[in-house]
DNA sequence: CGAATTTCGTTAGAGACCTTGCCAAATGGC
DNA sequence: GCCATTTGGCAAGGTCTCTAACGAAATTCG
């Protein structure tokens, strides 16, 4: 580190503008030599050895040809998208879903697979198993993924290769385990909150395009916030950034309670789906078994369940009353069972609602359109993305 | 917007190298050819048509030998403090305070000036009269100041030049007033929030120093919060990140009270000095005036200014929950009035209250060391990093 | 159907920058 | 006073990019 953001020599000038073609190619799709220069800025033979070099390391292809108005056709090239496997993985409550991506970022194959046991050995094994049979499908083996995402719950130590805050994931709270997703590939891998994935997802292909600041909130059995701050997640000095269940927001008067009883009025007991049934059952409803049945007989004017809706409204408007006063926010995305199934009840209200508890200007809020996909649909763009500098970072270093 | 980061022809390359060469010697102090070049990694003729071209600008000089153990003593160089100046303003509640710092963020004249009638055109003039004076005695004029930086309370609203949530600044709120700012320096300007502006101060020269992620939380008069991610100021979607002001935490059940009542249990109407005040006189202590009063009442042991204070401290600790929650901080640094007379009775205590409310690691918890002059420091901080890349920008642009 | 025109791609020459390698100058120790 | 050591400067060489010009391909118009 005792340079920052230094340059020398002239040759990472070559480096610096193949990888701008590099991007440029991803940005406009099929592309000629004349719009890679106005792209880029560079003179068209500049261009055409990029081209040369990107080509030769099968990066990039020719596609075809382009006929315009008047004059000679143009090449077109493209980025070849076999040149890199994504490999994504959501490790979610009931199913674990495995999709295989390439580079272009469109998912070729794809499995949900019943949880099993999910112990680190079974659970890796079934993955394993998983990602065999995906590439295998595509006709490439294991070790040719370029990269592997993870998507899981709780938190994940990197100092100590430990998952934390993930009571699902009984023994990946041990040192080390997380290390074990190395065998699953054999290729470079990362691990990153599922949540925050989601957010990922959402800003990358869902509503959060091309807006700065945003967040992605997941309720359902559970509860959590991804947070995307200048188009990049924000994870936190320890990688518990948006863990909001532990919001203290609940009933009853925070200062009253006895101040040693912890977790006392958490968001997540009281907003997630178990606590808007507690909730239904406290107002009178003593046989409501599930959200979404609340939500159902709320629609059809059920006046115990409006009311049960109206204390989840109030709880989720805290929540966000919260992370607006501290993030400002252009735009809040609603994720998770509750948030989807819910979402045409709550938005409203609790834009209203949000409105008169902070003074500011509140953020839009919408209902995530990924629904269960949004998880896999950011692990895929985290490791799209990741996966396109790993392709060019190989092609200078044989070039070296 | 057409290229994102790229880069093109050779002499961007120069530019890079001379870029860091100088930053390195900000970095590094009177330091010799040799060091710089194994600081940048650069060969030692381009150390040296670097420092020719910076010298030759006026930026960088000759500022003795060192004598090294054995060998040709080396030429040091070193930044020419007067390349630049940053005329550096906090626009208080009691005073105004301004500075001028030369480009290496050493302050060299400083004058602090109650504060008259604070309506746009009596603040300029004021303004204007303190620039004039601090500049003639360094002998230059108000138009040698390379950058002025103005610390306001409020928001500044850049689309509009209207200054928002600043009711002690009358006038201020008109669309265009904050423009007129122009008019105290005619050099360019930047115009932050005190409390973002104190965060970065603490962030360079504080206790911050080498945190990544962290926050600046002022109690005093007001409450607010400045946060610093990945080292740099963060502002939010339109400004107003950190306006913990807002915060829903205050006495009684938020659910019961009155869904329709704004502003209703914000968190700096219990927890600012007049909150304080207000939980004193509310516990019994009818006579008690101000917070300083209630903090050294406390330390010698009443037992109603002590009550008054674990008030307090539940309502900073629930609103530093609501932060960590969301952000996952390393580190807090407690300032403003309250802060700084008070945080020897509230750190360890909201620290073990913090505990019980998040069950997540909480922040360091500390409190500033800057004291009044966290807003100037960090006026100071951002002036003259801005400032050395406009004189940066000035010699490439007169070297074209 | 052929020529003019327009656009595309390549080639050649030149400029800018950085680096390696060598030599002179300066300093402290033996 | 000489020598090892380090600094500073100079020249040559290499890499990259740009401009300018030329040949190739495709369309339009006569």
């Amino acid at each position: 580190m005792a340079t920052h953001q230094t340059a020398s020599t002239t040759s990472v000038l070559r480096v610096m503008n193949e990888r701008a073609v590099f991007g440029e190619i991803f940005r406009l799709g099929p592309v000629s030599r004349p719009e890679l220069a106005q792209a880029t800025g560079l003179s068209k033979p500049t261009i055409s050895v990029a081209l040369a070099n990107l080509g030769r390391a099968g990066l990039v292809r020719e596609v075809g040809l382009r006929a315009g108005p008047a004059g000679r056709s143009a090449l077109l090239y493209e980025a070849r998208p076999e040149a890199g496997w994504v490999l994504a993985v959501d490790i979610g409550r009931a199913f674990v879903r495995v999709v295989l991506a390439n580079l272009a970022g469109t998912i070729v194959t794809r499995v949900d697979d019943p949880s099993g046991s999910r112990n680190p050995t079974d659970l890796l094994a079934q993955l394993t198993r998983l990602a065999d049979r995906l590439t295998a499908e595509v006709g490439i083996g294991r070790a040719d993924v370029t990269l592997a995402v993870f998507g899981t719950p709780g938190i994940h130590d990197k100092e100590t290769g430990a998952l934390h805050l993930a009571p699902n994931l009984p023994g990946w709270e041990q040192p080390g385990a997380v290390d074990r997703f190395s065998t699953v590939s054999s290729s470079p891998y990362l691990v990153e909150n599922d949540v925050d994935l989601a957010a990922v997802g959402e800003a990358t292909y869902g509503l959060g395009r091309g807006v700065a600041h945003f967040a992605y909130v997941s309720i359902g059995t559970g509860t959590g916030m991804g947070i995307v701050i200048d188009g990049k997640l924000y994870r936190g000095a320890r990688g518990c950034a948006g863990e909001i269940s532990y919001l203290p927001i609940g009933e009853g008067d925070p200062l009253q309670a006895d101040p040693t009883a912890a977790r006392r009025g958490m968001f997540e007991t009281v907003a997630s789906a178990d606590g808007i049934v507690a909730a239904a059952q406290r107002l009178g409803w003593a046989g409501a078994t599930s959200a979404k049945e609340v939500f159902d007989a709320a629609r059809s004017g059920d006046p115990i369940a409006e009311r049960a809706v109206e204390v989840e409204v109030n709880h989720v408007a805290h929540a966000l009353a919260a992370v607006t006063a501290v993030l400002d926010l252009e735009l809040i995305v609603l994720g998770g069972g509750v948030g989807v199934q819910g979402g045409d009840l709550l938005i409203g209200p609790v834009q209203d609602r949000l409105r008169h508890l902070v003074a500011l200007q509140p953020p839009r809020i919408e209902v995530s359109t990924l629904a269960s996909d949004a998880v896999l649909t950011g692990a895929v763009a985290v490791g799209v993305t990741a996966a396109r500098d790993l392709v060019l970072d190989r092609m200078v270093a044989t070039n070296t």
